[in-house]
DNA sequence: CGGCGTTATGTTTACCATGACATAACGCTT
DNA sequence: AAGCGTTATGTCATGGTAAACATAACGCCG
């Protein structure tokens, strides 16, 4: 008995960006970009991560709202229905918060080791 | 108009112990046995910590069973009642959670700093 | 103009986690 | 035996999140 599972235990990390006390941005929100960016249609982006598109819909809005920048440029219609793809700001965006997340398990890691080691 | 807003951002994080894919340790957790340590009693725990006794109880025990390990030592009837202390594998385990989780704050705001700054 | 694929929303359902109640069991103490 | 404060559970209400459905609008194109 005891703590033979214990030796199993797996440190695990979130990291994410708040604006005023709200959550704004985070590893699915990146996801979601990205997917978005990839694909050029929110459509696809949905079916791509599983998800329903009113959902991405959103999200993607709830997000946009709350950091009060236009982070996808979307066209209704036209050509093929109509597409997406990233602003400027959203690119910049993404790609700062992957700057800032990449390590961060490594770091969290290897603090881990650190002090559960033996 | 844009991204006035956006430099207003903050970095959050979280950390916690997984055990085959299920959360089994964090921040909560370890306030909560601390604070069954310091009052002695998983019912006064609960009011200092604002929630039900039921609550309290439902994941301490959840906790236990995912664990495989007892990390408090409960005593019903008795002088006073009974009451409640931390196991010496509980007490461990709070201490090391602690450890690990010092620091890593700071870490982070370092690494928004770096990207972010200017 | 009608069709097609995409974006845009409102409405409704399902689900799950939390909290609120209610009760029983326990074991010293008097 | 009765009382008291604590632990131990089952049950029910509830609230908040996410998914499911259902349409509408849009704008090029044949």
């Amino acid at each position: 008995m005891s703590a033979k599972r214990m030796n199993k235990l797996k440190p695990k990390s979130k990291v994410w960006f708040e604006l005023g006390g709200e959550p704004v941005f985070g590893d699915g929100k990146a996801r979601l970009l990205r997917c978005i960016e990839k694909t050029g249609s929110l459509t696809e982006a949905a079916e791509a991560l599983g998800m329903s598109y009113r959902g991405l819909w959103g999200r993607l809005g709830q997000m946009e709202r709350r950091l009060g920048v236009k982070l996808v440029a979307r066209k209704a219609g036209g050509r093929g229905g109509g597409g997406s793809q990233l602003t400027p700001t959203g690119r910049k965006l993404v790609e700062q918060y992957e700057q800032f997340r990449k390590g961060i398990n490594a770091v969290v890691d290897k603090r881990f080791e650190k002090i559960f080691s033996r």
